[in-house]
DNA sequence: GAAAGTAGTTCGTTTTACGAACTTTTGTCA
DNA sequence: TGACAAAAGTTCGTAAAACGAACTACTTTC
């Protein structure tokens, strides 16, 4: 049980600066580590596990042919490398190497540690209950964007 | 005052969940009206009247020469109009063209229409706290990124 | 009035993202 | 079985986005 208080800001325009600062952070963690935002998103995606270029697609929400060029440029770096699928052999999984899972883990941890400092005064039944909320949300979308 | 429901979600993951999801909303209205989503977003910050460059490389944190050819671009697509502040030569203002103004309008009021709708079922309260959380975690990150 | 700083642009590079056309493999169904 | 549609990825060409370094043109400061 939490008491409300008067936004100042409309709801949706608190949604749309929110996701900019969520952006921001993914971004500047990123930059820490070398990385670019992209190949950041998609190392905190693979490092439950290999995944297949079409549910990466879906995830992402990339076209095929872009998904493509992202796990080239992250294959180049040794981020990442592509296992064809023994069911399907046109299917292909992708997997971390070891760099790349510590990569992912370093991102990950990096932008869960920025996000918890901001939230930092932010009592825990606001918390959850944004959680919730958002839960709400994405729940109305069909369409299930990464995990972070 | 509202009750708070366990979320199955952390709060990170559903920040960043829900950043994706911004997103994806701001590509899909952006692309209905056959513009980028960066285009849609200069548009959107511009419709409260002319901004200089440098105010517009803070609010949308890009560089300098990053946000020169975003302007570029909408300059030639008739969007926008560069004007020579007249109390600084160095300095212009960016303003928006008749086309442009209409365009960042239908952008902005996409935007909030496609949110509303995902946010149906939420309960007034939660909506309010859920803004007046974004507000504080806006609060400590001191930049302003741009409304919408 | 010279030096230092500020506002933007230019240039070259990499990354991101798309769609259309393509190859290979799998599934279907007649 | 064997043709044919569908699915999984890749390739190719293109445009936009983003950066940093170097630059020009003004202002401010001392």
């Amino acid at each position: 049980m939490v008491t409300t208080k008067e936004p100042t800001l409309s709801f949706t325009s608190a949604l749309v600066r929110l996701a900019h600062l969520v952006q921001q952070v993914f971004g500047e963690v990123s930059r820490e580590h070398d990385l670019t935002p992209q190949q950041a998103q998609l190392l905190c995606l693979l490092v439950g596990g290999p995944v297949g270029m079409g549910e990466l697609s879906r995830a992402l929400h990339l076209e095929k042919s872009s998904l493509t060029g992202l796990v080239d440029r992250a294959a180049k770096r040794g981020l990442v490398r592509r296992t064809r699928s023994s069911h399907d052999r046109r299917a292909c999984l992708i997997e971390l190497t070891g760099e790349g899972q510590r990569m992912g883990e370093l991102a990950h941890e990096g932008v869960a540690a920025r996000l918890e400092t901001l939230a930092g005064d932010l009592p825990a039944g606001h918390r959850d209950l944004l959680a919730s909320a958002v839960e709400t949300l994405l729940s109305r979308h069909t369409a299930g964007p990464p995990r972070a």
